[in-house]
RNA sequence: GGCGGUGUAGCUCAGUGGUAGAGCACACGGCUCAUACCCGUGACGUCACUGGUUCGAAUCCAGUCACCGCCA
């Protein structure tokens, strides 16, 4: 039997409107956990999407004149070019109007209702299509959605509804005995206080839109746009229909999704997964929101990042360092130009992009632009290699536990540490007395291979800024292809590589007027 | 109203019982291979407040204030 995947999601965007940096940076942060686990030579799959059904898109698709199928069409193939843009490496895109998602969403239907968990009720209330949320009397604030404040709509009709209630006791012993099921502990928390005060049967069925799967057993209802996302995660590797493949996928390791949902997927979803007999996800990763200038996005307040505009202004590698090294995972965090910028200047430019730029121009200028050989060693040499090894580790430990943030202060402590060795060394020195070319050759290399190390552990992060160093280096290979079992081991650089063109990786932003 | 969280250097944050930490920003020194960069040194904190436990508390307990989250 296959050995199974180290299996990985993103939430998959709503497409009814204008992505913001704020989805991309779920996205980001699950490419960077999966192209690590590539690089350590793991096999992964990363699936992403996009939900397109429900009768939010419905409306906002015949406002614009077009059908819901050319609508969700289109704002799918832009969420996928903005992945693309951001070097999102998803293995599958799973779109939920595929009828290779829509068949998986019947069969749980069909499963679920046959473990006697789906009964048809009755539902009577309010509705808030904004939301999509079903609402209680009770629930409305002034007559209003409490979450968006904007008018309801009174329904009253039959529905079939999950027996959420069934699954209370089994889910809290399975949080229980899981301390890392959701995480971080926080978000735990809140699902457990969540469970202990009861769960209700939910609605999950809608009759007045057909947007949406047909329920099998009933064609006058389509299902709840929730239900019918949150099964991409299964119908994507194959369940229902490719046993074979589907076993060697799921379990999902890690569900990446923001803290606003958090109770679809650790609550509705691993009850979903219970009735038909799934295994539950290994982990549900909670990152915070992002925020704009300490602030939340909103088109009132004209404060939307626009990923677009913003890659243009920073490179997409720039952004992507910025929102995983400044934001610590599970909590909100911000993005800001003058932190942008302090970020790009003080690490890509000062640290690493100078730190390539002088190892560069001294084997131009030493060694007639050729990568030295290594021959006389000395006792910092020896110190310096104990610090890769010791930052190896500590990444490792640091991205087991999704500190990503730490993990990145560690690669660049690291990074530190050469341009220490380089000025205690100093080549430049030694380049004047012919005698010394030996220990001078020794240096260079020594710090060529630790930028071709650094390059590999940055790579999950900068893709496009690692392939650069390496080019620079004069390696010819795709670091993409690399992993770090095979090629991450100190002494592999060859010697007499003939170095690329130097450039600065990441020229300094200058001070504008704002 | 219930539950939970946060409050540490100018900024972003780490630090769960034993002489206050990192990065950035700032000051000074060194170097000159390099993207006015890098390296070193330094200054900056009544660790929100009050009380308690302890030989000893940022760290544990109680309360107060401020901000935030989840649920109702």
């Amino acid at each position: 039997m296959t050995q199974k995947v180290f299996y990985v999601t993103t939430a998959i965007p709503y497409v009814n409107a204008k992505l913001h940096l704020g989805n991309l940076y779920e996205a980001i942060l699950a490419d960077f956990h999966v192209r690590y686990h590539r690089i350590r030579g793991e096999d992964v799959f990363f699936l992403t999407g996009t939900d397109e059904h429900g009768q939010k898109i419905y409306k906002s698709a015949i406002q614009s004149s077009m059908t819901p199928q050319e609508f969700v069409d289109r704002m799918s193939a832009e969420v996928r070019r903005l992945w693309d843009l951001f070097q999102i490496s998803y293995d599958d895109f799973i779109r939920t109007t595929e009828s290779r998602h829509e068949k998986v969403v019947q069969e749980w239907f069909t499963r679920a209702r046959e473990k006697g968990d789906i009964y048809l009720g009755n539902y009577e209330g309010w509705y808030c299509v904004p939301c999509e949320t079903l609402l209680l009397e009770s629930q409305l604030v002034e007559g209003n959605c409490p979450d968006c404040g904007r008018p309801v709509e009174k329904v009253r009709e039959s529905n079939y509804f999950f027996r959420l209630s069934k699954f209370q006791k089994p889910l809290l012993a399975y949080i229980e005995e899981h301390p890392d099921f959701v995480l971080p502990e926080i978000r735990r928390n809140e699902v457990i206080s969540l469970i202990k005060q009861g769960l209700n049967d939910i609605s999950i069925s809608r009759t007045a839109i057909d947007w949406g799967v047909e329920i099998p057993f009933d064609r006058e209802h389509v299902s709840y746009v929730w239900v019918d996302a949150l099964i991409n995660y299964i119908s994507a590797p194959g369940a229902f229909s490719d046993q074979d493949r589907f076993v060697t996928i799921w379990p999902a390791n890690y569900h990446h999704i923001g803290k606003d949902i958090l109770k679809f997927h650790a609550v509705i979803w691993p009850a979903m997964l219970m009735s038909v007999g799934l295994e539950l996800p290994q982990h549900i990763a909670v990152h915070g929101w992002l925020l704009s200038e300490e602030e939340k996005m909103s088109k009132s307040k004209g404060n939307i990042l626009d990923p677009d505009e913003l890659s243009e202004r920073y490179g997409v590698d720039a952004l992507r360092y910025f929102l995983l090294r400044e934001i610590s995972f599970g909590l909100d965090g911000s993005f800001s130009h003058e932190m942008m910028k302090k970020r790009y200047n003080s690490d890509l430019s000062n640290d690493i992009g100078n730190l390539l730029s002088r190892t560069v121009a001294m084997i131009e200028r030493y060694c007639d632009g050729l990568i030295p050989p290594p021959t006389l060693f000395e006792d910092i040499d020896e110190e310096f290699k104990m610090r890769w090894s010791d930052t190896r580790r500590s990444v490792d430990e640091k991205m087991e536990l999704l500190n990503f943030r730490e993990a990145l202060d560690d690669v660049w402590f690291f990074i530190n540490a050469v341009n220490k060795y380089l000025d205690t060394t100093a080549p430049w020195s030694l380049a004047k007395f012919s005698d010394k070319k030996e220990r001078m050759d020794t240096i260079l290399y020594n710090v060529a291979e630790s930028l071709r190390l650094i390059a590999q552990l940055i790579f999950p992060v900068m893709p496009a800024s690692a392939q650069k160093i390496w080019d620079q280096l004069g390696i010819r290979r795709e670091i993409g292809r690399s992993t770090l079992p095979k090629e991450g081991r100190w002494s592999l650089l060859e010697s007499g590589l003939s170095v690329g063109k130097r450039s600065p990786l990441f020229p300094r932003i200058e001070e504008e007027a704002e």
